[in-house]
DNA sequence: GGGTTAAAGTGATCTGACCAAAATCTGGGT
DNA sequence: ACCCAGATTTTGGTCAGATCACTTTAACCC
């Protein structure tokens, strides 16, 4: 195999396992180089073509960045649906319930210990948090990252990342606060969550792949309860 | 514009141009190298992106050739026709008027003043020839071929070099021998056919492009109303 | 702070060289 | 006329480095 195929296939690999993640930069052409002992002729060449493969974006004078495998299908403006109705906030659940239960279950077997000590450590910080809504709603979205993160999916990473950003009021707008007034949750509303992201949490210290992802669900479906019921 | 993107649409434009034909081998990378004032890592780099496209093959210690557009397309059995039928003989004139029609105006507007003077050539040597059926056959293609060359569009000479390949059996096969035995023409259609080519000919001498197709056009449905005579 | 400019960092392009691998040519032998 | 081995040609792959263009950063001044 050539040197070219072999560090295109070096990095796609570091790609597609999440050694770096959508929208973060590769090491620099001079750390590569170094790193698999090529020419930096070879290098451009594989990075050529990892680009022409749609897998990573080149900017001249700054670097090289990880693509984020979906973005081009979010980009145009979403049609025929209602931009914050309660019928999309439901879809967009319906689809959480598939992609935080893969993500979660694909964690349990697959995240580095790093990467748990990061969650453990993200986890504490955010049940300890008793900050307005926004901070509240985006510690949770964090959480929640990182644990997509840990999935070595790039698929997964892909849609989550896409999903929360495009999303991040159709799940969290109606949870934390009301036509724009921010609220605080009901206690028992909040209570529920709280003791639902800790289940998610001990599952996923012990790397119980089929409660975690029944617990990531089981939270999903409360919240669409909750929201069912403000329908 | 890039050396490299420079170098391949020189190249590219001189493919389409015909200035080297499908299956012909392209000058050297050294030569190249000469012409363009490039390095071969450069040279390197637009031929690699040429094959990519698919308008040539490098073949290793050999060169690099021009490929046939088409070659693909004509590389599977046939399906559903027999294969040498009069349908399917009758279903190739067809084709020729299009083709030949094409090939011979587009002559007459661009080919090169070498180009006429190597039909006229052609031309002479084919009216002259007192051969078996087969050298006589081969002339003609080689005549017809001549007139595709000049045509200077790459889909022309792709279609045709492929077509007569392909079909020479059914072109030729029943104009200058009858179920395998090797005849002579009829005095009366000889002497038409090569009235035919004496038509498109002089036509084609003096850039005549309309008259030129009319005449390739009245040659080939000479054909096909000898092959409808003797079906 | 805010904006401007200079410097450092980083990718883009190009070069000339070297050796390896495959094909082609050449000459000798049968 | 045919075949074979070796020499030559031609493309494939890789390298180190020079130079240019663009970004980012940091220092600076207001």
């Amino acid at each position: 195999m050539n040197k070219v195929e072999m560090i295109s296939h070096a990095i796609e690999e570091d790609i597609r396992q999440c050694r770096w993640l959508p929208g973060n930069k590769l090491p620099g052409q001079l750390n590569l180089m170094a790193r698999f002992g090529a020419s930096r002729t070879c290098l451009r060449e594989a990075i050529t073509g990892l680009e022409a493969k749609g897998l990573i974006t080149s900017r001249h004078g700054s670097g090289c960045y990880v693509n984020n495998l979906f973005e081009a299908q979010f980009a145009g403006p979403m049609l025929g649906v209602e931009r914050d109705s309660v019928a999309l906030q439901l879809s967009v659940m319906e689809m959480r319930l598939v992609l935080d239960g893969e993500a979660v279950q694909n964690a349990c077997e697959r995240a580095t210990d790093d990467q748990l000590a990061a969650i453990d450590y993200e986890y504490k910080l955010m049940a300890q948090r008793r900050g307005n809504a926004l901070q509240r709603a985006k510690a949770d979205l964090k959480f929640h990252m990182l644990i997509a993160e840990s999935s070595h999916s790039l698929i997964v990473v892909s849609m989550s990342q896409l999903f929360y950003a495009q999303f991040f009021n159709a799940i969290y707008g109606s949870l934390y606060s009301v036509a724009g007034r921010d609220l605080t949750l009901s206690g028992e509303v909040s209570l529920a969550i709280n003791a639902q992201h800790h289940a998610i949490y001990e599952a996923l210290m012990v790397r119980d792949g089929e409660a975690a992802k029944a617990a990531a669900q089981a939270h999903i479906r409360y919240s669409m309860s909750v929201l069912e019921g403000r329908a």
